[in-house]
DNA sequence: AAACTATACGGAATGCCTTTCCGTTAAGCA
DNA sequence: TGCTTAACGGAAAGGCATTCCGTATAGTTT
């Protein structure tokens, strides 16, 4: 690769980030490349799709995600393990203005974001998630995979909702995840009382 | 309101159905206009936002919806109206393409679906999770609109998964609505052991 | 250090789509 | 029958993604 290349690259990587930050992963692509100072060509040769560039600007992010499950998993029983790394990569998919939409879009130019995150992102939690589900703690019949894509779902950004909004259902949905004894919720879930319907 | 003006806005109701189980809610203002044999002015005269098109056409549907809250709180259990029900309300949200991306696509566009949409079936749906609640089945610390917008963020197509994806962890979130005592899920859920975690 | 070659550059061009605008048409009424 | 005005249709304007290709230059060879 050519040194001006390399250069135009780190360029690229610099405005993208800048760019996604202000405008989220769906910034126009003469945003970028102004503040890269290249031409539009010079960002569609290295990054022809735009997953490749938001993979490229967040591979630090992943890995340190990917790390935390590690971490976690040393440090907490496997139940609070698994909830502890869900908010944490709920955060991450989150909080990157635009990303829970683009991972869903259906838009071609984000084809490959799923397939790139997940694979990087699937085993870490697939660690976690089988400790917890050998454990009993876990309900068996979904796959790591399920829960990071429904996940990503749930941290789409509702319009006149608060952030919290998201952290919330997630929580619902974890909380669905839990075979038994679910835990105390801290909003006031009631002490139970059966019914017949099942 | 003019004959002729009446005549194109049924052609374009028409029109638009088809263009969209064939194109998806964001199907191109050509495709539908040249179905229905008028300019483009007409479509944005009659249907200035993407959104009042969209609900137009899905009325009907979304009456049936509504009604179909009353009946199953009719006839059933309350938790089993409500699981009834919002197995009802996914289908809808999640089988009409692109309707669930819409619904949160950010686009502004779209930015009056939801309210509508949910101003419709959030009383409908009030009802039964009221009923579910007051009888001790449902958790308290949710409410109906959280419910239903969380569902439509579940609904959201994902390529590479079946349909039944989607249903199977709208049923994950929905046991996590649960306050205690899970039904069994049909898929193996085994029956738990406690741990200490909590 | 000059010439050469292949790599990479920039931005104009193309194509698709939305949305607006306005000269033209025809509905409904007197 | 003629007038008024609501409504029409499609051209035009604007925005953005993506491609294409003539030009520039890094790196290499002599």
């Amino acid at each position: 690769m050519r040194s001006d290349a390399q250069r135009n690259v780190v360029a690229l990587l610099d405005a993208a980030k800048t760019a996604f930050a202000h405008s989220g992963v769906d910034a126009p692509a003469k945003e970028i490349t102004d503040l890269a100072g290249v031409g539009v060509g010079t960002l569609y040769r290295h990054f022809p799709r735009r997953s490749d560039l938001i993979v490229a600007v967040l591979q630090n992010e992943i890995d340190e995600c990917v790390d935390a499950a590690a971490d976690l998993g040393a440090t907490f029983e496997p139940w609070q393990a698994l909830v502890s790394w869900l908010e944490r990569y709920a955060e991450f998919v989150g909080t990157k203005r635009g990303l829970a939409s683009a991972l869903h879009s259906g838009d071609p130019a984000y084809d490959d974001l799923p397939q790139h995150l997940l694979d990087q992102l699937e085993p870490a939690f697939h660690a976690l998630l089988s400790q917890a589900v050998s454990g009993g703690y876990a309900r068996a019949d979904v796959r790591a995979r399920d829960v990071l894509t429904t996940l990503a779902l749930i941290s789409h950004p509702v319009p006149g909702e608060q952030p919290s909004f998201n952290q919330r259902m997630a929580r619902v949905f974890v909380d669905g995840l839990r075979l038994v004894n679910r835990v105390e919720s801290g909003r006031g879930a009631r002490s139970g009382v059966g019914d017949g319907t099942e």
